[in-house]
This record gives structure tokens, C-alpha cells and sequence, in this order.
DNA sequence: AGTCCACAGGAAGGGCAGGCGA
DNA sequence: TCGCCTGCCCTTCCTGTGGACT
């Protein structure tokens, strides 16, 4: 038996614990969701007017992550479509996520991208806001047809762009012959809808359907589901669902999470090439699942960002309460030291509230009276993550 | 009561890259 | 190739501020 053989007849050897892993997934689609019938009713009610060649009302789905809004709002939207194939009406769903970086992140992108969605391709860059809205709109009015427009993450786009782009969609029935649309906003701020203009909050929210979070019972009920679909029978140790719904279920009852938590486990298993997941392979998941987050979110950061956050690291280490002005020092020497440009403080201020909205870090402000007002930043990591973060950034730049 | 520190963070705009159409 | 448009990163300039100190 040669070398590579032996790397993985071990592997091969060892039947996999998996039948069909996607269902561990988000992008899977379950045939039942259970504890949302209410939920997916009201939405099934609100867009039925649409078989009928009426426009829906807009609707806003509220709810954390991870408590199926957008996978019901989808859910909903292909059965719609599915119908309306029988039924001889035209109704097209399009879903776009407003957190897709370079996809639909600006009101231009968005444009370009429903457009492109319609059938009708556009420039990713380079045109007039103006000219890109007449292209969406001419393609949308071709023909007589009840377009769904889901927007998922609608916040993010508001925040970045502002609601201009809101209102133009709100009134954009005023301006089409022959279709009709209706939006479907997603968010899991709350307060998004309060701090809209109110012109736009009346037409966006005419209906308004809360998805609660999930509990650790129900929880269960929704890995059980995924789980006899995704594992061989027999390869969960009993108390397994239970811990993973309990976990998720204190990260404000999270879907997601559990299901990640359940896989992760599971793929753990299986490179180790043991027999079955256990409570213990939960465990070493949940934290696998933060490490792996927060090192994928600094492994993407610019170089710049980076260099501050070093310069927190370093700091860290010394002592614990860090003020912006030290960051900022020690962050010029380590620039110096690898040839960087040097940004502004006005810049690297922003550089760290951004680390701080990722959550790796913690600001706060402070006023030291005669002594100024500050951030006073810190590590809000487990020490296990900070160990491999600072092996992962000594790698940059040492 | 007033001062003043060490920043926070808003607004405006420069410069560049990517990508058009002419 | 040029002029034009947009997004992005960044600078410049600026106003705002909580509370220790005088």
C-alpha cells in the first residue's frame, strides 16, 4: 500500500454518518416547517390576491435570525408560483439579500441586479442612477405580469444607502402599465420600521407579520425534521438534538445556529472517524462555529484593518483597558515598521468602530473629565479564540 | 461656574478603479 | 481613447461632549 493510500484508506474505510448533509443547511428547503402555520397562512393570504391578478399588499416580516422568515417568505413565494403556472396568471418572486456584498449593497447594485434578475442584463457599474431605475422599470413593464419583490436585509440597505430607494419601489405601481408589484421587506431590527420616513413606513408596512423567536422545544421539532433527512439512523447519541436546541435556543432561539451547531458536530465525527456525535462533539462545535467566525471576518479585513487590530492585540497584552489615542501610536510604529501609509486618526476611528460592530472587540466611551473623552476598547474573546487570532495575525506581520 | 482635554463622529469632497458609450 | 458615472477609501475640517480640574 503506497503513502496516499494510507492518508486515506482510513477515511474510506469509515462509512460516513452522513445521508444528505444539505439538510443541515440553510439554502436546503424542508418539505414541513414546523411551529410557523400561522405565519406561513397569513403570507399565503396576504399574496393570494395576487392569483387573482390583484396587486398584494406590501408586507414586513420582523424577527431575529434564524426564525425562518426568510425561508418561509420563499417558501411562499415558489408555491405562489407553482399556482399561478395552473392558473394563467404571470407572478414572478424575485429574492434579493441586501447584505450579498457587491451584489445588491447599493441602490445602484440592487437595480442592476433585479434587472438582471428579470432577464434583462445591465452594467454592473458605469451607468446613471437614473438610467438604471428606467431600465428595471421598462423590463418590469413589458409585459402584463404580478412581480413579488422579497428584500431581505432591508435595513442594511436603508442604513447604507438611505430610504430614498424605499420610497421610489413604494410608489413604483404609479408609474407601470401592465405589471403590478408588491414588496415583501425582511429585517430583524425592530426598530427599523419607527425610524423610517413616515410616508414610506404607511405604504412599505401595510401588513406587518412578527415571527417570534423559536423555543428549545420547538427547536427540537426542527432538527429532528432535518436530522432523519440528513443522518443514517442510529448515528445520534440520544441528548445530542437536546443540546444543540438548548444552546441555540439561548442565542434567542436561533434556527440557524442550531442547524450548524448539529452539523458542525456531525462533520466533527466524521473526520475523526469516530462512531457516533455526541454531547461532547456539541460542545467542541459551539466553539469551533465562534473561532471560525471570527478568524474568516479578520482574514477578510484590508490590511489597514488589520494593522489596528494588531496594534490592539499588542496592547492587550500589557494591559487591559486601551484607550483610541495608544491604538493609535502603537498602530504608527507598526505602519513604520512594514512600510504602511499611515491613515488618520479620523480614519483608524472608524476602523475600530467597525472591529467593534464585527464583535471582535468591545468600545466603550468614556469621559475621563480633565483628561479627555475616549474609547475604552477591550478583548471580548474567550482566550482559547484570542490565542489563534494573535497566531493568525503574527503571521502578517512578524 | 467655567475651562479644557482627548477624543467621537458628521459633512463634504478628493482621488482612484472599474466600467460604460461614443 | 476620452469623457462620464459610480462605489470605495480616505482626508480635511469641523462641531460636540462628560466630567475632573481650577
Amino acid at each position: 500500500m503506497n503513502s496516499s493510500e494510507n492518508l486515506f484508506s482510513k477515511f474510506l474505510q469509515s462509512k460516513s454518518i452522513f445521508k444528505n448533509r444539505e439538510a443541515l443547511t440553510i439554502s436546503f428547503s424542508p418539505e414541513n416547517i414546523p411551529h410557523r402555520e400561522k405565519q406561513i397562512n397569513d403570507l399565503g393570504r396576504i399574496l393570494a390576491p395576487a392569483l387573482k391578478g390583484g396587486r398584494p399588499s406590501n408586507v414586513f416580516l420582523y424577527g431575529r435570525t434564524g426564525t425562518g422568515k426568510t425561508l418561509i417568505s420563499n417558501f411562499v413565494g415558489s408555491e405562489l408560483e407553482k399556482i399561478s403556472e395552473n392558473n394563467g396568471q404571470t407572478i414572478k418572486v424575485l429574492y434579493v439579500n441586501c447584505k450579498m456584498k457587491r451584489t445588491a449593497d447599493t441602490e445602484y447594485r440592487l437595480m442592476a441586479y433585479l434587472s438582471k434578475m428579470l432577464g434583462k442584463v445591465v452594467p454592473f457599474t458605469g451607468l446613471p442612477t437614473d438610467q438604471i431605475y428606467k431600465a428595471f422599470f421598462e423590463t418590469l413593464d413589458e409585459k402584463k405580469q404580478t412581480v413579488i419583490l422579497i428584500i431581505d436585509e432591508i435595513d442594511a440597505l436603508v442604513e447604507k444607502t438611505g430610504d430614498e430607494i424605499l420610497y421610489n419601489l413604494t410608489r413604483i405601481n404609479q408609474d407601470l402599465k401592465n405589471s403590478k408589484v408588491s414588496l415583501i421587506g425582511i429585517t430583524n431590527s425592530l426598530g427599523f420600521i419607527e425610524s423610517l420616513d413616515p410616508r414610506i413606513k404607511s405604504s412599505l408596512s401595510e401588513e406587518e407579520l412578527i415571527f417570534p423567536p423559536y423555543n428549545a422545544l420547538q427547536l427540537q421539532d426542527i432538527l429532528r425534521g432535518r436530522a432523519s433527512v440528513a443522518f443514517i439512523p442510529g448515528m445520534l447519541e440520544p441528548g445530542v438534538i437536546e443540546k444543540c436546541a438548548a444552546l441555540a435556543a439561548q442565542e434567542h432561539g436561533d434556527a440557524r445556529r442550531a442547524l450548524d451547531l448539529l452539523r458542525v458536530a456531525g462533520e466533527l465525527v466524521e473526520r475523526n472517524t469516530e462512531q457516533k456525535v455526541t454531547v461532547k462533539h456539541v460542545d467542541v462545535a459551539q466553539e469551533k462555529i465562534d473561532i471560525d467566525r471570527i478568524l474568516e471576518t479578520v482574514k477578510a479585513q484590508p490590511r489597514q484593518s488589520q494593522a489596528v487590530l494588531f496594534s490592539i492585540i499588542e496592547l492587550a497584552e500589557k494591559n487591559k483597558e486601551i484607550q483610541t489615542g495608544e491604538v493609535y501610536d502603537n498602530y504608527q510604529e507598526i505602519c513604520k515598521k512594514h512600510g504602511f501609509k499611515i491613515l488618520t486618526t479620523r480614519r483608524v476611528s472608524d476602523l475600530i468602530a467597525e472591529l467593534d460592530l464585527f464583535g471582535i472587540i468591545n468600545t466603550k466611551i468614556i469621559s475621563k473629565g480633565r483628561y479627555g473623552r475616549t474609547r475604552i476598547i477591550s478583548l471580548g474573546l474567550s482566550s482559547s479564540i484570542i490565542k489563534k487570532l494573535k497566531k493568525l495575525l503574527y503571521e502578517i506581520f512578524l
